[in-house]
DNA sequence: CGCGCGGTTGACGGTTATCAATTAGTGTGG
DNA sequence: CCACACTAATTGATAACCGTCAACCGCGCG
């Protein structure tokens, strides 16, 4: 995630181009937004539905939303959420592959498509940086895959408690209050599985001592009282890098 | 799939880049190993490891492969197949997100990165075609996240036949035999199954008539008797363009 | 107050994982 | 040539996990 931009820049000198552009001198991909006119939307209001002709590129600037699909009969499967600073519409070829909603109200700034373009292909520097976020998007769908692919219903929610805990400070405990903005069916939606199994999964690690719901009230704020069993029951104990090498030797096929 | 390449290419008269080096002319991504030694691999070799330091890209010249991640405990998860025809290696930053190996014997071709690199900085085209690129693979992976997020063991089985079908050309009478190369287990820890209930699940399907086994001897080429039985089982009928906009009305959910 | 919504809890059953045995094909060596 | 071992795949019995259906709770709102 520190790594520098590499690709795309080795021979970024190669390049003299005309900088004329009013986004000739982006340094980041946010800066391309800073001038356009902040959206308010409204919980539930859509950017974009899946099939749309790709015409804008979205920077979140506040609030929470969902990327999801709908099958046929009618089930949904959210395949990310999108937080403040998120940018998403880059990795599209004509028409978006998912439709994207507000899960409460929240605000965004958008660029056309082409002028997103256009400033990209004039610099190699934001060239780079979306050649990383397609790579960091690919990464977190392959997470994603492995989650979905064999984990358990309590392996899968302490995975997603676990990333939202990576992007909160602790206290001073070394506890975290961590907030779900989504709703449960939301969460259920996105690890493949059902609210009453998010719902009892969440009960079961309150047992354990390893969570607790701040307030009944707000269920959306869950304390980590246990960061290490958080990350122990997640399952992907440091991906074993030693056996990667040579799994055949170990054989085993372990649960689905 | 047969969109133009549009983005990165919209503005590439803007850029008159000195094109010097011998990939300069090059005009698709395979030109670019044309010139490179074909290495012979056996079967299970590795192309390389996950964690591995990103060092080459691949074009897969004959054969399949299997992309995989290894858990901590054992559990294998494929994330994706390479046949002949497929790169490798391009969607990374310093490091392979997965490990990759030759399901049989296969010859591929490599790419340093760093010459890689340069050809694609060199020419709009293929800057725009590994942009495109980096947008399939997003696709497929958002595909995988839905099969393995909402769908059923038969589900999935016809799903994942259904590809490999339309990879393949019909015999006069409308049928086809497609050949599955890689073993069940294989098939069963990427649609996120076990061996058993992928076998199961094949015996059902002939079963009900949509499939033969064309030689029990040689269980890889498989005959589909019913394309549009098959197509209905697999359970994306055609993604119900009508209700996206509107599925919230329909309210319900339906079956993990 | 009654209603609706989001969430929790309980009972039950189905799909699929697990464990185990069998078949068939393949290669090896005497 | 056949016995043997070994692997890939199939089939069967059983049980666990989680989905389904249903009831219930607490809260906010008209």
């Amino acid at each position: 995630m520190e790594t520098k931009p590499v690709f795309l820049t080795a021979y970024a000198n190669a390049h003299q181009v005309a900088k004329a552009t009013p986004f000739a001198e982006a340094e980041n991909l946010h800066s391309l937004f800073a001038k356009q006119p902040l959206e308010q939307l409204g919980a539930g209001q859509s950017l974009f539905f899946e099939g749309d002709e790709a015409k804008h590129v979205f920077e979140i600037v506040e609030g929470t939303f969902r990327l999801f699909r709908i099958l046929g009969d009618g089930r949904r499967v959210i395949t990310g959420f999108l937080y403040a600073g998120d940018i998403v519409g880059i990795s599209m070829k004509d028409c978006y592959l998912y439709s994207v909603e507000a899960i409460a109200s929240a605000k965004i700034r958008r660029l056309s498509r082409r002028a997103f373009q256009c400033a990209v292909a004039e610099s190699e520097i934001l060239s780079a940086l979306v050649f990383e976020h397609l790579c960091d998007e690919m990464a977190s769908a392959q997470d994603q895959m492995v989650l979905l692919s064999c984990k358990s219903a309590e392996e899968r929610l302490c995975t997603f408690l676990l990333r939202h805990m990576n992007r909160t400070k602790a206290d001073g405990a070394g506890r975290f209050v961590i907030e779900i903005p989504m709703p449960r069916q939301d969460m259920a939606d996105y690890l493949g599985l059902t609210i009453e199994t998010v719902s009892r999964t969440i009960t079961k690690l309150i047992g354990k001592g390893v969570l607790t719901v701040v307030d009944p009230a707000a269920r959306h704020f869950i304390k980590v009282d246990k960061p290490a069993a958080l990350a122990q029951l997640a399952g992907d104990g440091d991906e074993c890098i030693d056996m990667r090498r040579d799994h055949a030797v170990s054989g085993g096929r372990r649960r689905h």
